[in-house]
This record gives C-alpha cells, sequence and structure tokens, in this order.
DNA sequence: CGGGCTATTGACGCCTGTCAACTACGGTGG
DNA sequence: CCACCGTAGTTGACAGGCGTCAATAGCCCG
C-alpha cells in the first residue's frame, strides 16, 4: 500500500531556488542559514493516490509541499472517512513529536515535497528561535483554521457547507498566486463529501443547485467558473 | 456586555506555589526563570457566563486557566452558536499575535486566569527557546484535538458523538487528578448540543437511551456516572 | 407557593443518507 | 477508429435520523 518514487535532488540551490519559499515556514531563513537547513531536508516526489504515511505509523517525520496537493484524512474502525484537509504548496504535515500520525495522508495528483527528520528539525528549533516562532505561528493559524471548521461541521447545512468550500479554494489559491477563478477542483466528489462530512450524491445535487440558480458555471466536472461570488458569499454565511 | 471582577494577585509566589503548574506551558520553566515570569502576568477572576473576550475584538492576550472550565465558541451571522471547546485547568486560550479573536470565551463556573500580554509573551519567547517550543508542542497537541473533532462532527452519528463526550471528559478529569467516574458537567444541556453539533432535545434523547440501556447513571442531570465503560467505547467507535 | 429556567418527552416534517439506475468520460485493445 | 470497459458523476425514489415546535415535568430560589 506504501510505495512511492523516491527521488533525491542533487541540484545544491534547491532551498534559494525554491518558487514556493515565500509560503512555507522556511520564508524565515536568512540565504545563509538557508544553506544549512537544505542538508536537512530531501526531496521527495509522489504520483496521484500514492500514500505518503499511514495514521497509527510511527512518526519520524515532518513534510512540507512544495508542488501540488495533498489530502490527510482519519479512518473510523468501520471504514468511513473524514478528510481533515487539501493541502496546497507551502503548507507542511506530518509530527515533529516522536509518537504516532494521527492522520494519514495521499497525493493529489503529483506532488513535491521536502521531507525533514524530526531529530533534525528539532535540532534546529534548538538553536533558531525564529524558525521556532514561525513554526508557532504556522501552527497556531492551522489551529484556527480547523476550529472554523469544527463550526462549519457542526453547523452548517449542506449548501453552506459547499459554499464555503468553493470561496476557500478560491482565497486559497488566489493567496498563493494562482487563478482565483475558474477553479479546478483536482479531488474527486468522494473527496469533497469526506472533507464537507456529506455523501457524493448530496455533494453532486448541491452542486446542480448552484448551477441552476446560476451562481456557478460547471466548466467540466473538475473545472468551476463562480459566476456571483457575493451570492455565493451569502449562501456560506 | 463584558464584565468581570478583576483581581491583581498580591502574593509572592503565585507561580511556584501553583497547583496546575504541571498541566501548563510553564512546566518548562526553572524556579529561578518562574520568578522573572511572573510579573509578566496578573490572575483574573471570572464568574459564571461572564464573557472573557469576544470574537472580532482585537487580540491582546493569551490567558491560562489556573481554577474552573471556560468555553470557547463561535456565532454565525444568524445566531446559531458552535463550541469549539470546553477548556480545563492547565489549558490555555486566546492569542499571542496582534490580530482579531476567532472565537468568543467565557466562565463555565467560576474560573482563575492567568493573563498574558502579547508584548511581554512575545519578548519571553524572544529569549527563552524551552518555552517556544513548550508552546509549539501545545499548540499542536490542540491542533491534534481539533483534527479529531472534526472527524466527529464530520462523521459520527449522535449517539456516537455523546458517548465519545462523555468518555473524553472523562479522560480530561482524569489527566488532571479530577475524580473520573461520576463526572459532573458543569454545562447545560443546550451548551453540549452547540460542542456536539446537536440541539439539545436530540442530547436529551441520547442520554436516555444510554440510561435505559443500562450504560450510565444518571445521578442527576449534571452529575453521571458510567456503569458500563467498555459499551461506552464501543458505541463511541 | 409561584415564577423562571432547564430538562424531558412527544408529534411531525425535512434534510440528507441510502440504494439504484443511468450517463459521461477516458483509456485500452482489437 | 471504434467497441468495450471501468471509474466518476448525475439523477431519482425512498427512508430514516435528527431538527423543529410544543407540551409537560423537574428544580432552584425568592
Amino acid at each position: 500500500m506504501v510505495s512511492a518514487q523516491i527521488v533525491q535532488m542533487k541540484q545544491h540551490n534547491r532551498c534559494s531556488d525554491c518558487k514556493i519559499r515565500s509560503y512555507s515556514f522556511c520564508r524565515c531563513l536568512e540565504e545563509d542559514e538557508l544553506k544549512d537547513f537544505e542538508k536537512f531536508s530531501i526531496e521527495r516526489n509522489f504520483t496521484n493516490k500514492k500514500t505518503i504515511f499511514l495514521q497509527e505509523e510511527k512518526s519520524r517525520n515532518l513534510y512540507n509541499i512544495t508542488e501540488g496537493n495533498v489530502k490527510i484524512y482519519q479512518m473510523l474502525s468501520d471504514g468511513r472517512i473524514q478528510i481533515i484537509g487539501f493541502l496546497y504548496p507551502g503548507d507542511f504535515f506530518g509530527s515533529y513529536k516522536e509518537e504516532k500520525y494521527t492522520y494519514s495522508s495521499e497525493a493529489v495528483g503529483n506532488v513535491k515535497v521536502c521531507v525533514f527528520k524530526q531529530e533534525s528539525l528539532d535540532n534546529l528549533l534548538e538553536n533558531n528561535i525564529t524558525l521556532a516562532k514561525e513554526l508557532l505561528h504556522m501552527t497556531s493559524h492551522e489551529l484556527t483554521l480547523a476550529q472554523d471548521r469544527i463550526s462549519v461541521l457542526g453547523k452548517l447545512k449542506a449548501h453552506e457547507r459547499l459554499a464555503r468550500f468553493l470561496l476557500n479554494i478560491s482565497n486559497q489559491r488566489e493567496r498563493i498566486g494562482w487563478q482565483n477563478n475558474p477553479i479546478s477542483l483536482p479531488m474527486t466528489r468522494q473527496d469533497m463529501a469526506d472533507y464537507l462530512g456529506l455523501t457524493l450524491e448530496t455533494v453532486s445535487r448541491e452542486i446542480t443547485k448552484l448551477k441552476i440558480s446560476n451562481v456557478i458555471k460547471v466548466l467540466n466536472s473538475k473545472l468551476i467558473y463562480i459566476n456571483n461570488k457575493d451570492k455565493l458569499l451569502n449562501i456560506s454565511r
């Protein structure tokens, strides 16, 4: 089940040339620190649907996305799946403590990640307060996002959840400099449902309703154009 | 709406005598560091249902609970409430960044908190890598808990949510050395509902079902005895 | 004893899940 | 090039879990 192509990059300027550094926690490092930093990570590639790690495995690494999307999810004993998040370039996942992963992670499309061994990262943190504070701030931000998701799943109706989902994707894409209007949905309807706490049928129906009421245009099932952002905002609460 | 009794403690050994320090992020400080640390916070009291801060207010403080319970919650534009969490002694809340609070907080019963100004804390962090790492680890742990709650709200049925809620309370109480079997529920049914993404009627009905199937005994509406922990675990997934 | 708040219980309806049929799309092989 | 197949997505029919509304019961406090 766990299988992946491993590619260790040979180039020497991986970090300083990195296109997404300004979105990632490494942005707090100076050029000279970066040189050191680069030694402590390797780059790996994963193709669509490849597992990066599984829940309950002993955690050893922290991952930083440099290309593509990653989904992280939890599985209940009876096989029901809840997707915790769809991650973007600049997001990190995994753990910096030696314990078990609390979720599984999987590539959505082709993915490139930087992998940090926990002990390496811990040593870096010990000597670099700026890095520690940056990680603290980013983790704290992640916590805020997770708490917002608690509200979404606890209180919003299906159509409200979908509206907020589309807006979030649009904003997220804008944040990292991708086009934010015809938005591409790299995940399946099932994935969207598992993310939103719904079924794929409900997601499909709600998309159809938005289409009929002319709020969105479905260019194809994975490419959606937002006709009326205000209306979408209104629906999303 | 915001009103609270403010009490600045005069005693000089507030931190070194603190009963809950080993559950809080201050546990990482040495005795001599603690003396300094103490100067940067004041202690405040809040009585039942008093607001500590409101969502959207400019955030200036980080709070550390030393006594009692605090609920943090978000409100939608139409007044629907989602309770993000019920916090215990040793838990912290608020923000260490100068921005807006993303949730409101309110005392459940009588509460004592230590209040840290953001800039004070930030200065402390700058010079104390141990403290920064401790906060990082605790925030990271909070994130894990929030992610678990995402799964609960996204995938579990009402009876599963309630079962998990009761077990969590029991465990949480055990963790900080309170009795873990007849567990007291300081919050109302409405609060439980707002926490679990349900209505108070559903919560009440599910409690009745657990009572009838002899899994729990309802000593009174706010005091519950767990008869059959295994069965409860089984229901909770 | 009465008033107000909280909790329980009942009746009913709707939103969303479940099951199933059908369509669309993309890749593969003859 | 097209037939075929598998996967993904849409749509329909139906049911059930949970929300909504309402009445009743329990409890605290004056």
